[in-house]
DNA sequence: TGTGTGATTCACT
DNA sequence: GTGAATCACACAG
């Protein structure tokens, strides 16, 4: 759920992904704290947003206690209230297609790096909602990354026409 | 319809 | 200097 000055934007989560700390090699955090990544290590709830590619912003919550790097990157968003909005946004007509990726979604719902850090539990501009149930889980191997593709730790709803990826992200190696 | 590649800013080495 | 948790458009078939 983002509110965006009057305007309220709402969705279901239909797609995530775990990075966990200093241990995962595709996480952030990996390596040890720095400017960047420093709310991963705060407290639990609160918005990690980053900047990536050049052009685009990811949305993550955050999942450990201080101290301990953990998130979650939001990669897809089944929209619900303010439609206009994001679609204004998106420059798009279709619903299809409007926040079915990170990058898309953060853009529809004008998240960018003045949200980092907000607490997403009582911040009145960006905050969490339990909703309902999603129908079935599917897991696979997570997406973009170059390091720690064994882990699969992408959960999505098998059941979502809003997810980024259908199919299991299976990449090729080289022989 | 499907694959390929350019765009473009930031943080870390 | 380089690569990154990506997207959209161009071109081929």
């Amino acid at each position: 759920m983002r509110v965006h000055n009057r305007s309220r934007s709402a969705g279901i989560i239909v797609e995530v992904e775990a990075y966990r700390g200093e241990d995962d090699p595709a996480s952030h955090a990996y390596g040890g704290m720095t400017e960047r990544n420093r709310v991963m290590f705060g407290e639990e709830g609160h918005a990690y947003v980053y900047f990536t590619m050049g052009m685009h912003w990811c949305l993550n919550v955050t999942t450990e206690k201080v101290g301990k790097a953990g998130a979650v990157l939001i990669r897809a968003v089944e929209p619900m209230e303010g439609i206009d909005f994001m679609m204004k946004n998106r420059k798009m007509r279709r619903l299809v297609g409007l926040t079915d990726g990170p990058a898309k979604l953060t853009q529809a719902l004008a998240i960018d790096g003045e949200l980092n850090g907000e607490d997403m539990v009582s911040s009145p501009r960006l905050f969490l909602e339990r909703g309902r149930t999603v129908r079935g889980v599917a897991s696979s191997s997570r997406v973009g990354i170059s390091r720690g593709v064994e882990f699969e730790w992408r959960f999505f709803d098998a059941g979502s026409k809003f997810v980024s990826k259908k199919m299991p992200a299976v990449r090729a190696q080289n022989p």
